[in-house]
DNA sequence: CGAACGATTAGCT
DNA sequence: GCTAATCGTTCGA
């Protein structure tokens, strides 16, 4: 029985970037449905991409307060995004679960994505959200309080980087990172 | 107050 | 590969 190492506030306190890495092959529940992390985004307050870059607004608010923080927007008026809050309270950083690797709640999951291919499942930020019913009454919420759970990795496992997805600016750098090898990632790292 | 624009996805060519 | 769907947020007039 692997120990189970519940993620506290502290453990998102460091530069996003260092977080998004850490948190690959992590464990996401949420009401205890979700699975294994296998993609993520880095988002920082300097980072033309981010939406802390121009500073606080009433939508990001919460990327200014303490890291282990849940942050959740809607994106292109559809879908629900989960972020962690990183760095200290006042900063602006978060990283953005892009994938996981479905593993508890299977059925659950299936249901509220009207969808039975389990590759599809979990494999995009708007398909996390849907399956592990994300929506703005979590944004702010603590993680290592319930609905959330988040289980630090256990198995040793190798971490890919890459050029982020779907944004218009600063795409050159490779704050994106994903499980070497899953076949769960959103899309392939080159 | 109007308008542009998404940290996306599904479906079709 | 291309595009419609869909609407909250942000910014400029």
């Amino acid at each position: 029985m692997p120990r189970l190492n519940l993620l506290k506030p502290k453990d998102f306190a460091g530069d996003s970037h260092e977080v998004a890495r850490t948190l690959i092959g992590a464990t996401l529940l949420v009401d205890g449905v979700g699975g294994r992390i296998v993609e993520t985004e880095a988002y920082d307050r300097e980072d033309p991409a981010s939406h802390s870059f121009s500073g606080p607004t009433p939508r990001n608010a919460v990327m200014f307060g303490p890291p282990g923080h849940a942050y959740v927007y809607r994106s292109y008026g559809i879908h629900w995004c989960l972020n962690f809050v990183c760095r200290e309270e006042g900063h602006g950083a978060g990283v953005l679960i892009r994938a996981i690797e479905p593993l508890h709640g299977i059925e659950l999951m299936r249901e509220r994505r009207g969808l039975h291919e389990l590759r599809l499942l979990c494999s995009g930020p708007g398909r996390v959200g849907e399956a592990l019913a994300i929506t703005r009454e979590l944004s702010g919420a603590r993680l290592d309080r319930p609905p959330f759970k988040v289980l630090a990795a256990t198995e040793p496992h190798d971490v890919v980087r890459g050029p982020r997805i779907g944004i218009s600016k600063a795409m050159d750098v490779p704050w994106r990172f994903g499980l070497a090898g899953s076949r769960f990632l959103s899309r392939a790292f080159r």
